[in-house]
Order: structure tokens, then C-alpha cells, then sequence
DNA sequence: GCCGTTTTCGGCCCGACTGTTTTCAGTCG
């Protein structure tokens, strides 16, 4: 049972209990809705918490929900589960899959028209649109009936949710989004929020926010933006409109006077959200994108704010900067005056995991450009430090002679390079692998020409959870191995990381000051926030790495630093933030 | 069914838009 299955099983069943009697199961239905996100979101299979005892780790799932889990691992089944399932036929549950189908929409169409196969109910639904049947049903008429037609085929063509976009795909549609909206003159500000603004690793739909004294006028013309496909919906205040690869884009406008409660509405998340609401209700205050109303006053009178900083303020919290807004704590830590320093890009000192166009007959790839043009990029980024890192020489087409040799020459090039280079210091690093059998890639004769080794893994991903963690332990035992390099080995949106018990890996790292990097990749972001946050509070050290392979990709350092700052990460917990003293003491010791 | 700076009992966010209605249900974020 994986994690994909359990999200699909918990919604289902919040699904179901909907359809049997909404109001009777109302917290039921969130209290599986919330199970079901936070399985979705968790960095870890279930099926390993459960194995070590740990299910109760994850926030969302309770007494209740835990000891059916446990039951679904022991069993492969949920008694509860399947009685409350059996009610409801199961042709609903692939419906719900469908954009603008909710329980009841699905399951009255199965009902109605006695629909029971799961494997061909969008088709059957598709026909009986077609066919002009679904019109006339009680709460149908013609406009659903197309609309409905309209929902399935953009599904079935894949029209509609491919994905999600990885941070500069995001930002260059935002960027286009906000130059067409920028010369309308009724457009006083405009800014990306959401997922894009807490800068989380992938962006689902792009959301915009507008001040206006006339937001008709500018929803008039959003509505026109020439690269849409069609407009989703289109009210006073709010549009959405559907463009290419199935992404939405959401406009919402309001006043000048208003923007503060607007920014930070719409900059979510939605849990952070839900618990600020919460919080305010006790204080006997009512949040929305539009202010805050005060419900023990006649009118409820209705609070505006301009800036962020004052709405918050008004709640008596401090400022929270969007990277962490998850409720993940910092409501409580604002509340106390206590939040976390986040580091920033400025603090950036250097880059170690650079690779150059220097051969070393590795069975990897190269860069492109050479030391020297990186060292000058490093240059103009202020940098005091580089660190070069590419790939060890293949292992298979060399004896550990010739590898010595190759090392041994790449050595006498980076004392070049260091001669002729005074105003930027240069480490002497090597990406090397750690094999399927834990060791290193070359062996510790080679090891002892460079200063440190970036560990990481490029082969044998399918070993299980132990034996994997096994071998990275081992590879990183070795007294030269400092860096885990891309620690999860996912790639967004193409391949999941290999399974690692993290509590394991973290301890190990602790007591041994092993250094996880913080990989800038905009298809790795590795390792992910939320595992950033958990080493974060065991005081594990981290190095934000882009791994460039040209100069122009020393730029994605800025897409590290916000990975770190979705973990919580002080400048003090990332080692290229220490000077060179400092670093090539960490990196050595 | 979860959870705790008001709580181990009694709470549980808020509003937009659409279609089918004539005051609201359903879906979405």
C-alpha cells in the first residue's frame, strides 16, 4: 500500500461519508480530507512509519485513523472502510477525479442512470451527455450537460492537470501574465502569490493579485489575455482562466486600501489559512481576503489593511515570511515575537558542487565552460570560494593507476588555476559515487589528492529502504566523504527518490558532521523542505549546492536558499555561508 | 475524527462563482 493509494483511499472515503449524510459526518469528512493531504505531502511511505512504529509522526492522523492503518498493513484491508465503501457504488470514485465533479454531482449521475463499472463510468457519463440525457435531471439542465461533456474531454485529452510547473517555468508565465496585466492603466499593483510566493519546489496553478478602484475593467481585459485557451469562471472581483498543459491562472482584485488582507489571502497556504481563522475567531475577529471583521461590535465592523505587515500586526503576531507559512509552527513562534531568522541569498559565500569542461574520463557528463570562466562568474557573484566537483574517472574503463593518474593531472590544473587566482579561494572536490555495495568509487590513495568528497548516488536506485540507507552510510563513513550530495535522488515531475530512513541517515550525520546538500536544481530541489525542516531541528549542517554545469546556472542559488528558507534554515546551519577559514575547516577536519 | 496559550470536551475558515433556482446547492481555492 503506498502513500498514492492511502490519499485515494482517505478521499474516498471522505467522499462517501459526504454522500451518506453531510451535515451528520461533517468533521469526519475534513478530518479524512485533512489524513488525506497530509499523507500526500508526508516525505516518507507510510509503510515505513508503520514498520518502525512511527504513524503517529504525521499530524492529521490520530488514535483513529492510526490503528486503521495499522490494520491496512497487517491486513491489506480496512473492515470499517469496506462497509462504508460497499454502500456507495463504485463508479462514483473515478468521477471524482474530474474537474467540477464533487460527491454529489457523481453520485447522483450514478445513481440515476444505475451506473456500477468504475472502468468505463467517465465514458458512460461522456455518452449519456452526448446523447442529451443528462439534461432535465433534477438540478441539470442544458448548460451543465455541456459543461459536464466539456469537464470529461479536456480529462480525457489531458487537457486539464499535467502536473505541476517546476519554479522557472512558473515565474516566466507569472512574468508574462504580469506584463500583459502591467499596461492596463486601471492596474495600480500586481503580484504573483500562492505556491509561486512561498516559493514551494513546484507551482500547480499561477495566482495573481491587483489592486484596482475599478477591478470590472481589469477582469474585463484579463479575461482577453490572448495566450488562454478559455475563461474557467468570471465574477466582479475574481476570474480564472485555463491555458496550455491544463494550468489555471486566478486573478483576484480589489482595492488599494485592501491589499494587505489580499496578499496574505491569497498567498496562502491554505492551512496556514485555516489555522490564522481559527486563531482570530478566539479573539472574537473574522479574517477574510478583505479585512478583518470584528464580531463583537454592532455591524460587524470591517478592519482594511494596506500593507501585510499591519494585518498581521492587528493579530498581534509578527510578519511571516511566506516560504514558511504552512502552519508548520510559526503562528505559534510569531505569537511569541520568536520566529526564525531565515537565511538569505546575501549570505551566500561560494559554491561547491560546480563542474567544469575538465576531462576526467568519467562515465558522467561535463560542463561546458571552463574553470577559469567559472571562477569569474563566481567572480561576479561576490563569492570568496569555489569548490570544483566533477565526476570521478569511470571505474570500468581504467585501473586505479590510471585513475590516480587522471586525478593527479586534474590536481595540477587546480594549482594553476590557484596561482593565477588570488582574489577567490578554490577547494579541491570530487563528485564520487557511492557504488551498490556502500564503498566508494575510487579508493583512498585517489581520495587523499583532494581536500573532500561529495558523495552521492547514480546507480542501482530499486533497493529497499534499508539496504539503501545501509549503503549511504557506508559510502559516507569514509573519513574524505563530507557532502551527501542530492540526498533523495528525485527528479520533479520524472522520478521519485529512492526510499532512506531519515531519522537514521540525520543521527548518523549528527554525530559524524556529515553535511547534507541543499541541491538548487529546479527539477531536483534536493533535499526536499520538508526534510530540510526535520534535519533543521536536529542541528544537521547543510551546503546549497547548484551543481552547475555552466555559468549561467550559478544563478539557480537562489532556488536553493529558498528550499533552506522552507526549512526553517539560520545562515548558521549552512556551511557556504562561513568564510573560507571556516568552510575548508569543516570540509577537512 | 483531530486536537489543545480557553479547552482531554467542545470546538472545527471564509468567500467566490456558476447553474438552476426564486433563495440555494455544489465545487473550488
Amino acid at each position: 500500500m503506498t502513500n498514492k493509494e492511502i490519499v485515494k483511499l482517505f478521499s474516498n472515503i471522505a467522499a462517501a461519508y459526504a454522500i451518506k449524510d453531510e451535515y451528520k459526518y461533517k468533521f469526519q469528512i475534513i478530518a479524512y480530507q485533512k489524513a488525506a493531504d497530509a499523507v500526500e505531502h508526508s516525505s516518507t511511505e507510510l509503510k515505513n512509519l508503520y514498520e518502525q512504529g512511527k504513524l503517529e509522526k504525521i499530524p492529521g492522523i490520530g488514535p483513529t485513523i492510526k490503528d486503521r492503518l495499522i490494520e491496512l498493513f497487517k491486513t491489506g484491508k480496512v473492515i470499517h472502510y469496506e462497509k462504508i465503501l460497499s454502500e456507495i457504488s463504485p463508479a462514483v470514485f473515478p468521477l471524482l477525479d474530474v474537474p467540477s465533479f464533487g460527491p454529489k454531482k457523481a453520485y447522483k449521475l450514478v445513481t440515476h442512470f444505475k451506473l456500477i463499472n468504475p472502468k468505463t463510468v467517465i465514458e458512460d457519463v461522456k455518452k449519456l451527455a452526448t446523447d442529451g440525457r443528462i439534461s432535465g435531471l433534477e438540478g441539470f439542465g442544458d448548460k451543465s450537460q455541456s459543461d459536464i461533456l466539456q469537464a470529461i474531454n479536456e480529462y480525457g485529452t489531458g487537457t486539464t492537470k499535467t502536473g505541476r510547473m517546476t519554479l522557472p517555468y512558473a515565474f516566466s508565465l507569472a512574468q508574462e501574465v504580469l506584463g500583459y496585466l502591467k499596461k492596463n492603466k486601471d492596474v495600480l499593483k500586481t503580484e504573483p502569490l500562492g505556491s509561486l510566493r512561498r516559493m514551494m519546489s513546484t507551482v500547480g496553478d499561477v495566482d495573481i493579485a491587483v489592486t484596482s478602484t475599478n477591478p470590472g475593467k481589469v477582469i474585463d481585459y484579463f479575461v482577453s489575455f490572448p495566450a488562454k485557451e478559455r475563461v474557467i469562471e468570471k465574477g466582479p472581483t475574481t476570474a480564472s482562466l485555463l491555458i496550455g498543459g491544463g494550468k489555471h491562472i486566478d486573478l483576484l482584485v480589489l482595492p488599494p486600501q485592501q491589499f494587505g488582507s489580499l496578499l496574505q489571502h491569497f498567498t496562502g497556504s491554505k492551512n496556514h489559512n485555516v489555522a490564522l481563522r481559527e486563531l482570530a475567531l478566539k479573539k472574537k475577529m473574522s479574517l477574510s481576503e478583505r479585512g478583518i471583521k470584528l464580531l463583537n461590535t454592532k455591524n460587524e465592523k470591517m478592519i482594511t489593511f494596506d500593507t501585510e505587515e499591519k494585518f498581521y500586526k492587528y493579530l498581534g503576531l509578527d510578519w511571516i515570511p511566506p516560504e514558511i507559512r504552512e502552519n508548520l509552527g510559526e503562528i505559534e513562534r510569531s505569537q511569541k515575537h520568536n520566529l526564525p531568522k531565515l537565511i538569505e541569498l546575501k549570505d551566500i559565500k561560494g559554491d561547491l558542487h560546480i563542474h567544469s569542461d575538465y576531462k576526467l574520463d568519467s562515465s558522467h557528463d561535463y560542463g561546458i565552460n571552463t574553470m577559469q570562466e567559472m571562477i569569474d562568474k563566481a567572480k561576479t557573484l561576490n563569492y570568496e570560494y569555489i569548490g570544483f566537483s566533477e565526476h570521478n574517472p569511470s571505474i570500468t574503463n581504467h585501473t586505479k593507476d590510471q585513475i590516480y593518474s587522471i586525478l593527479a593531472g586534474r590536481n595540477d590544473k587546480i594549482e594553476q588555476i590557484k596561482s593565477s587566482n588570488k582574489s577567490i579561494r578554490v577547494i579541491n572536490l570530487l563528485e564520487v559515487d557511492i557504488l551498490a555495495s556502500g564503498e566508494l568509487a575510487i579508493d583512498s590513495k585517489c581520495l587523499d589528492l583532494i581536500d573532500a568528497a561529495i558523495v552521492s548516488i547514480h546507480s542501482s536506485f530499486n533497493t529497499s529502504h534499508d539496504k539503501m540507507t545501509d549503503r549511504i552510510l557506508k559510502g559516507l563513513s569514509n573519513p574524505k566523504a563530507k557532502i551527501l550530495a542530492h540526498p533523495t535522488g528525485r527528479l520533479l515531475n520524472s522520478r521519485t527518490g529512492y526510499e532512506v530512513d531519515w531519522d537514521r541517515l540525520f543521527d548518523f550525520c549528527k554525530k559524524n558532521n556529515k553535511i547534507l546538500e541543499i541541491n538548487s536544481w529546479p527539477e531536483r530541489l534536493d533535499l526536499p523542505d520538508t526534510l530540510v525542516k526535520q534535519a533543521e531541528e536536529q542541528e544537521i549542517k547543510f551546503v546549497i549546492n547548484t551543481d552547475s554545469h555552466d555559468v549561467s546556472q550559478m544563478d539557480n542559488m537562489f532556488y536553493g536558499v529558498s528550499v533552506a528558507r522552507r526549512g526553517w534554515c539560520n545562515k548558521k546551519s549552512v556551511i557556504n555561508t562561513y568564510p573560507y577559514q571556516q568552510i575548508f575547516k569543516a570540509l577537512t577536519e
